[in-house]
DNA sequence: AGGCAATCTAGCCATTGGCAAGTTCCGGCT
DNA sequence: AGCCGGAACTTGCCAATGGCTAGATTGCCT
């Protein structure tokens, strides 16, 4: 008998692997991913702290199960840009709207390396990657395409990253983060 | 009587400080700063588990006194390089020679913000990148040095950060990636 | 209606970080 | 020399965590 009158919960949550990743997602934003603890994301959900392993296997899958959303996420993003520098914009907006599927997406020893959802979600944002750097620059044929893009994705990357552990703050003041990274790109890749 | 002769460890370590800093730094380089314990840093130095406490604080101390040790290194490293993208390499290859230093320098979270040591370290390394871009580029007088700052900050860090994480490996192959972010940089900052 | 499998709970264990109180030892001062 | 203050280290403790196993509950499917 649920007794469903006042605060009782059900026995079954219903959407709990939803709930516990939007809470993780929510912690790992706050206070980064080593800060996460399952147990309190349990009770967060108002579960017991055993329920989170029947829906993540554990702390580990979890964090895969967040990086694959990542790399899906990104992957839809960057197949709407249009050109390198566009990717580039989308990359570090991606970084700042979904922070804490970007800290968790790049770290092999927090992942299970595995895991299919994972390599598979992985394989699409790569594809991206490539697409957007050789689709994108037919005027420098000469260039190695692979050494571009290793040039684009580290630069974005990279801003991402600083942006994101606030090692930009004092650089970039109240200036819109985006459109301080727009200018720094029209100044490395002078093709706009 | 200390018992010298054979196996028995005096009660005083003589250079805890230092064997638990390198302990520690070698678990970082391999595991990642989440994996690091404290304990198995006292196991591994053959002290009791408290021990590791008096000399710094708490896990926080630790990972503190670190950082602040990879400012330092780092803005030795920069203050020999010779023009901006030598100081690109030199970052690059002090994030290769240093790997746990430079998994921690930039994680605010893990860090205590408000230590001395690591406020002082940190104004050095940001003195020689500024510094570096400043000094460097007379011929882009036009340019917003901070912009260009930025840029190249951005861009070493990013390639710095996606080669520890082994987000490279397929891409640099067997090439040396030292040699492998010259080209690329020649490629975003055709000044050389 | 019956049964099965997914979902969730309860309890247990080893490990960890951090704190407190006590012990050993070094070094300086008289 | 003697002593004494403080630094270095230890032992013991507590709360919290991750993960495992066994059991309870429930929705669903036939």
């Amino acid at each position: 008998m649920p007794e469903n009158s006042t605060g009782e919960r059900p026995y079954h949550h219903g959407d709990l692997r939803r709930a516990i990743l939007r809470a993780a997602l929510d912690a790992i934003a706050t206070d980064g991913p080593s800060a996460l603890s399952l147990r309190d994301l349990a009770r967060r959900a108002g579960v017991s702290h055993a329920a989170p392993a029947h829906h993540f296997k554990d702390r580990t899958g979890l964090l895969t199960a967040i990086a694959a959303e990542g790399h899906g996420l990104l992957a839809a993003a960057l197949a709407e840009a249009e050109g390198l520098p566009d990717a580039g914009v989308r990359y570090v907006r991606f970084a700042r709207e979904h922070p804490a599927h970007f800290q968790v997406m790049f770290r092999p020893e927090l992942l299970r390396e595995g895991d299919l959802e994972l390599t598979t979600a992985r394989a699409l944002s790569s594809e991206q990657l490539r697409m957007a750097v050789t689709t994108a620059r037919p005027e420098a044929a000469g260039t190695d395409p692979r050494l571009a893009g290793i040039a684009a994705w580290s630069f974005s990357h990279g801003f991402a990253t600083l942006l994101l552990s606030r090692n930009l703050d004092g650089v970039v003041g109240d200036q819109d983060p985006e459109e301080v990274f727009r200018t720094a790109t029209e100044l490395l890749f002078p093709s706009a």
